[in-house]
Formats: C-alpha cells, sequence, structure tokens
DNA sequence: AGTAGAAACTTTGTTGACAATAGTTAGCTA
DNA sequence: TAGCTAACTATTGTCAACAAAGTTTCTACT
C-alpha cells in the first residue's frame, strides 16, 4: 500500500535530540497500546531500556504530559491517561467546536488548487472503500488525514497544533484500543464530500455546521462502543 | 481592594519544587513584561538569576514552552514568545470557538446556585465601574474571572484546561503589554449580563451565540489597538 | 579590502552522582 | 490481631561536570 498520504500528515522534521527520539518512541507506545493504559512510568527503567539517561527521558515525558498522554504527581511518578468515557466526551466536544471553526476558517481561506486535491484525496478513499473494505487504513489515518486538511486550511496555528498535536493522538490512541473502526467508511465519506462542497461554495455557515454534525455523529458511534467495553 | 476575586481564579496547591517555582516566576515575569518580547532566553543566566540548577530551569522552560509563553529551537535556545496581530487573531478565533462551546455547556449543566454567585459578581462589577473606573483590576482580572467561571461550568476539562492555562495567559500579556483596558466596562458587563441570563435559562444555543459575538465584538477592539501600535 | 576558514567562546544537550520524598515492609505495643 | 511507628526501599528531584552544537572573532590568503 502506498503510503504516501499517511507520510503526508508525519511530515516531521527528523528528531535529533535524545529527548525528542524518545519522546517519538514513547509516544508510539502509548497510542497502539504497548504502554498500557494507567500503567506506571518509571524514569529510570525507561531510560535503561532506551539506553539513555533519565535527562532528556525526562524530558520526553514532560512533553507527553504536555499532549495529556501521560499524569504526572509531585514526586509521585507518571502513569499513561486512562481514556475513560468522561475523557473521551471531553474531547470530541472540543474537537467538535475547533474542527467546526476550522472547517468555517477553510471556507475562507482554501485555495482552489488544495480544494481541488481534497476531493481526489477523497476519490482515493472511494476507491479503496469500494475495493478492500476489510483495509482498515482508510477509516483510521485515511480519514485523520482528512481532518488534518481542514485544519490545515484553516490557516489557524493554535487549532491546527491542538488538533494535530493533540485531539488526533488521543482519539488514535483510543481507536487502536478500544474499538476498532469506529465509523462506517461509506457514511463518512459521504459526509466528507459534503463538507468539501460547501467549503468550494465558500459557505462558511454550512462548512462548519456540517463539519459538527460530522464529529459529533462520529462521537454518537464512538461512545456507544465505549459504552459496551464498560461492562 | 479586595483581592477575593483575583485569587480564586489563582486557587494553586502552592508549588513546591525549584522547577514549579521558576515556572511561576518566569511565567509573571513574561506576562507583565519584566522579560521583553522576541529577548532570547539564557539557560544559565535564569538559573544563576533564581539561585537553582539548569535541571529543573529547564523543566520551567519546557512547561513554558507547552503554554506557548516561549518558542524553543533544537540547539539554539529559547525566546519570549513575540504577540503579532496574526498570533493574537488566531488566539481569539480559537477562543471564540472554544468559549461559545463552554457557554453552551454552561447552560447545560450550570448548578442554579452557581448561576445565582456568578449575578453577584457581575454586581460587584457593576459597582467597581459606577464608584472608581479609573481602577483598571476589574475591566482586566475581572473579565477573566468571568470567562474563568463559565469555562469552569462547562466540566469540561480539556477546554478548561486549555482556555485557563493557555489562552488566557496570552491574552492576559497582550493587555499588560501592548494596550491597557480593551473593553468597555459598561459595555462588556451589559453583554456578560446577557450571558447568563440565556444561561439561566437554559438556551444553550442562544448561550454560545451571544459569548461568539461577545468575543469577536472584543477582538474587534483588540486589533484595531494593535494596528495602531503596528505602526 | 573582502572573504573563507579556523580558533575561541557561548549556549544547549547529556550524564552520573547525590538529596529529598513517597511508598512499603517489618517490628513493636496494646 | 489491629494499629501504629520506624526503618528501609524505590522513585523522583536537584546538582555540577562534561560533550556537542552553534556563534562570534580573528587571521590568512586572494
Amino acid at each position: 500500500m502506498n503510503t504516501a498520504i499517511l507520510t503526508q500528515s508525519e511530515k516531521l522534521p527528523e528528531p535529533r535530540t535524545l529527548a525528542e527520539q524518545a519522546y517519538e518512541s514513547i509516544k508510539t507506545d502509548i497510542i497502539i497500546g504497548r504502554l498500557a493504559q494507567g500503567s506506571k512510568i518509571i524514569e529510570s527503567d525507561l531510560a535503561l531500556k532506551y539506553g539513555i539517561s533519565r535527562g532528556p527521558l525526562r524530558e520526553a515525558i514532560h512533553r507527553l504530559e504536555s499532549i495529556k498522554l501521560v499524569d504526572r504527581v509531585r514526586n509521585a511518578g507518571s502513569r499513561v491517561i486512562r481514556l475513560d468515557r468522561k475523557l473521551m466526551e471531553d474531547i470530541y466536544t472540543a474537537r467538535e467546536s475547533l474542527e467546526g471553526m476550522a472547517a468555517r476558517l477553510a471556507a475562507r481561506h482554501m485555495p482552489e488548487r488544495d480544494i481541488h486535491s481534497l476531493h481526489e484525496l477523497l476519490d482515493t478513499h472511494e476507491e479503496a472503500i469500494g475495493k478492500t473494505e476489510g483495509k482498515a487504513y482508510f477509516q483510521r489515518e485515511g480519514d485523520i488525514d482528512f481532518h488534518y486538511r481542514i485544519a490545515l486550511a484553516s490557516q489557524n496555528q493554535w487549532i491546527l497544533e491542538n488538533l494535530h498535536g493533540e485531539i488526533y493522538q488521543l482519539i488514535r490512541m483510543a481507536r487502536h484500543q478500544s474499538g476498532q473502526t469506529p465509523e462506517r467508511p461509506a457514511r463518512a465519506l459521504s459526509q466528507h464530500r459534503l463538507i468539501v462542497t460547501a467549503i468550494e461554495q465558500r459557505d462558511e455557515e454550512l462548512a462548519e455546521l456540517l463539519m459538527r454534525r460530522h464529529i459529533s455523529s462520529a462521537w454518537k458511534i464512538v461512545n456507544r462502543i465505549l459504552e459496551k467495553n464498560d461492562d
């Protein structure tokens, strides 16, 4: 499978310092569940594991804390965050608000050619759904990629950073762990199409409204899965 | 002047570690402008100044970076952020979105007695405006206190943390530095009243709409001041 | 004089040792 | 045995020295 789409949203300036490398590694471990939710993070253990000293590792953990993937208590250590329903609800609510605004701004600012390329992305998704519905890629990273492009097009740095750097990470983590594919791909796709159309027509109001509905309905599905897991 | 209102929004669990203390000190210095915008932050200098070693001071700077009060470049050091118009516009736009949502949630969740106490807070503000219009306190911290209570009432942890811990700090910094009192207190107060009324009537839609308008109009005023300063 | 390159200096990144605090176990007393 | 206290252990917080990277200054060559 072509990974061009995936790498597009992962364009990092290549980690150099040990702290950055450790940060990326631990982040991945948390997201895919190699480090279990709620498990204690012991600095010296991890430092040993990565073959670095506690200094940079500490920095990595602090950064993870600021992304809210880790909870820290003074003098008592840090734990991997726990994705309970309240947390996910808060995240999805914040996301609805911010991405709604992002869609509005995208309708205002997005250049024609980026809109075109967004259509093409959705074409790719459509194709993929028709062909190999088992490959969950497009229902996961593909979906995030779409939303990431909207956030980019908002040209609002604060919104972009908070969605990309914080909220999407938590949603990824939730997808990797509790349920699997939270949305019917075909349904999500058609909602995506509608949003792009609104952006194309520069209808800010509609773009925001549709995006909020889209995320709200995604939350309802996720919520149902989480309720089931609560038993 | 009674500082009860101020301290209410500053209820911190008392900094204990050196890193936390340094974090608070530097944060204050940045917000009130003792550390100039864009000025370079040299770890060893600050460590000396506070009489601590570079370890905890480094942690403080990292935390300031995560709050976006400081910009850091790998191997090249960190600088105090620069409040240009684009940054402020992004912040206010994000704030409009998040606080609009917070007002909606407050209309859904806020207990009656908290609404009552919010009315009382506004009474205090009204009084203060009538008496000593020169005392800018209520136009600054008092305003933030109102917005903080709405964020609290949303019962959404993510929104609360991002408003309180990040956005309000930047707005405070802007108020302390560029212009002075960005809003006519009487006008702001009447808008605040309307918002509380909407919350009281559990009108989520209206509460969100009014809050968004309120912040949008605040931005217009701030923007005008910033434009003037740009010359 | 102007510029490339090297040396000296400044600043950040990393480390291992030590200090302080929280958590745990063991022993003592009622 | 229950409950308290005191030692002990595990873990985080702090420090000072060293390594690596970036920046500036000076010199040599054209």
